[in-house]
DNA sequence: TTAATTAATCGCTTTATTGCGATAAACTTA
DNA sequence: TAAGTTTATCGCAATAAAGCGATTAATTAA
């Protein structure tokens, strides 16, 4: 159905989802990469940098700051993107508790 | 389209946001966390686990066992899967480095 | 005020994903 | 061999995601 029922499922799995589901398409990783290398970006600077047509890329923005991951402030006629800090940090902690179950060492079976 | 332009994007960030969108999906990371749980599961297990249908857990695994992140070996009339965990740090190193992006304190802009 | 610049939104097409009923395949046991 | 158990696959329907041309909105500069 292309719908994912996620009423059977805890809020840490639904929302390990969604973060995920962000960094599931190149683009946004390549967007988010270039924000954490110059610190700040115009809109127009990431479609020549990625390389899709700007509705694209405004589109993408769009997911990631609703997400909380990156904001935007409006300078003049452009936007000026970057990453939040402290709602990355918090997905980052996430993450990382999720990548981490393998901290504790257990035998394997198959 | 509903197609990612992946060629014009680099190995790893392709690679990232494929492994993202596996973890994209709360019924996969739910599969991950079980099969860290209780370091083995038959797929029977997962379904009554999960509380979706048998061939739609199956599907899931089969998209886990072709990224690596799971293997299953049959055991009569059943199959166990477990975690690989090899692949799976390898993973992690990738995912890692990019959710570490934010170790070098630089100024926000806006 | 008008033209130019920049980004967001609309509308549409195409492909991907999710879900599951029905069935098939593989194996075990009686 | 026949029946039962377990998982994989097929085929389909419905929703989601990706991409972009055309347009609109907002701001600045002339």
């Amino acid at each position: 159905m292309g719908l994912a029922k996620t009423e059977m499922f805890t809020d840490e799995q639904n929302q390990i989802s969604v973060f995920a589901k962000a960094f599931g398409h190149p683009a946004r990783v390549a967007i988010l990469q270039h924000l954490f290398k110059i610190d700040t970006c115009f809109c127009g600077d990431l479609v020549k940098e990625i390389g899709l047509a700007q509705p694209t890329i405004s589109q993408h923005l769009k997911e990631l700051k609703y997400l909380g991951l990156i904001k935007g402030t409006v300078e003049g006629t452009s936007v000026c993107y970057c990453i939040d800090m402290d709602n990355w940090k918090e997905m980052k902690d996430i993450m990382t508790i999720f990548l981490g179950q393998d901290a504790l060492p257990k035998d394997e079976c198959c």
